[in-house]
DNA sequence: AGTTATGTATAAGAATCTTATGTATATTTG
DNA sequence: CAAATATACATAAGATTCTTATACATAACT
């Protein structure tokens, strides 16, 4: 997602906090909001981002709704209450490392 | 190099800057500034590191210069012309990078 | 004498991401 | 109206990066 390899490790964090911001959003929502917000320099792939909500799924960090909307599937991820907790968790190591990162 | 998945990836910005503030330095040493630097929070494995330097020089980042200290080897790095250009646009990364995460 | 610190190195495996491909429907454009 | 683009999800092969374990060697401390 990107040519900086800085991003590389940094998509759960990602996922997790839009989810906390927004409540519920669906794959290919978040790839635009996050292609919008950091206007055009952050592209997530699908390549990477399904297989990372699969896996949170799994982990039970996020709960699944399945939607159909002009006769297109959505899957709507919103986090499970184990995931709300860890993502308070996940955004104090992301300042953590900012603060590390900045100070090296 | 820690349980936050987060630093994936930042070794060579990690490396790249600490050799543009230091001038010179060698791999012990860098695992120690780390470590000194980030209060013991971020703690950089040799397994990490050594392949990184490594590749570093390979790709004409980064200069070596063996020293004997004590009767031990010492291999001091210090950033090429080149990387101390490339080190230039990491850290503008590194403010993008940031930024994007922030504002996510 | 044995443990810890200093110092470098590699190899197997895990985790994450890239790139490519596949399927399907809706909308826009020439 | 046919073709291209946008919407929407999915997976698989390969690349990259890091973890964990191991290895070797000397110095210093207990």
């Amino acid at each position: 997602m990107k040519n900086s390899q800085l991003y590389k490790g940094s998509l759960n964090t990602i996922i997790m906090k839009l989810l906390e911001e927004n409540g519920k959003m669906y794959g290919y929502e978040i790839t635009q909001k996050v292609k919008a917000i950091t206007q055009g320099e952050l592209n997530i792939t699908e390549g990477a981002l399904y297989p990372a909500l699969h896996k949170l799924e799994a982990e039970g960090i996020l709960d699944v709704e399945i939607e159909k909307v002009d006769n297109r599937m959505r899957k709507y991820y919103k986090l499970t209450e184990a995931g709300t907790k860890e993502t308070i968790n996940r955004l104090s190591e992301l300042e953590d490392f900012i603060r590390n990162m900045q100070s090296l």
